[in-house]
DNA sequence: CGACCGATTGACT
DNA sequence: GTCAATCGGTCGG
């Protein structure tokens, strides 16, 4: 577990300043008794004026959690097989949130590689860099959709040891929609 | 109610 | 480069 976590604060930016902010922050999951995870290293923003965002045509049952205080853990399934693992940002009532693409895997990597089916040695790169892998390999499921990742949660936060001074900005991965807005933030250095 | 599509991935040509 | 896997939201009849 983490010790100190991202305190709510932390949360209340909107969603591309909380993108940016959360690069370079520890992100770890429990798997029985054991908690895995790494550095996160690449993030998207969504808002409500986007059309690209879920939240676009307002609250559903899917995607309330984005409009839950900052912070709650938005999960939801895509293609029907993978799971995304989201953070609500900005106010309550807003539906915001940061989308947690990659990590560099740090912590429980075997455990990770059994999640992800990995029999034989393949390069660690490839075991967290996509949202559908990195919920794989975290074990992300409904289970912690509306969850806020707290001291007690099975999800954890927490502040960058050592701040991500240089990002990259660009489009953002797998949409058709608002494709000009430059929201996926990725960390330069690979820390 | 049916058709279509999506914040993805991995296997295959 | 193409394509299937397969769930739930959205839109049209």
């Amino acid at each position: 577990m983490l010790d100190p976590i991202l305190p709510f604060s932390f949360y209340q930016k909107s969603a591309p300043d909380l993108a940016v902010a959360l690069l370079g922050c520890p992100m770890v999951r429990r798997i029985g008794d054991q908690w895995v995870g790494g550095i996160i290293t690449e993030t998207e923003a969504y808002t409500e004026d986007d059309e690209a965002s879920h939240s676009f045509r307002g609250m559903t049952a899917r995607n309330a959690a984005m409009f839950q205080k900052p912070g709650t853990l938005y999960v939801y399934r895509i293609y029907g097989i993978h799971f995304c693992l989201n953070i609500s940002s900005g106010d309550e009532g807003r539906g915001e949130a940061v989308l947690i693409r990659s990590i560099q895997p740090l912590w429980g990597i075997e455990t990770m590689r059994k999640l992800r089916l990995w029999p034989e040695p393949k390069p660690i790169k490839g075991l967290c860099n996509g949202p559908g892998k990195l919920a794989q390999a975290l074990a992300i499921d409904l289970s912690l959709n509306g969850v806020w990742p707290g001291q007690k949660s099975d999800l954890q936060l927490g502040p960058a040891t050592q701040p991500v001074e240089k990002f990259s900005c660009g489009p953002r991965v797998g949409i058709t929609k608002n494709v000009e807005r430059a929201w996926r933030f990725q960390a330069s250095t690979h820390l």
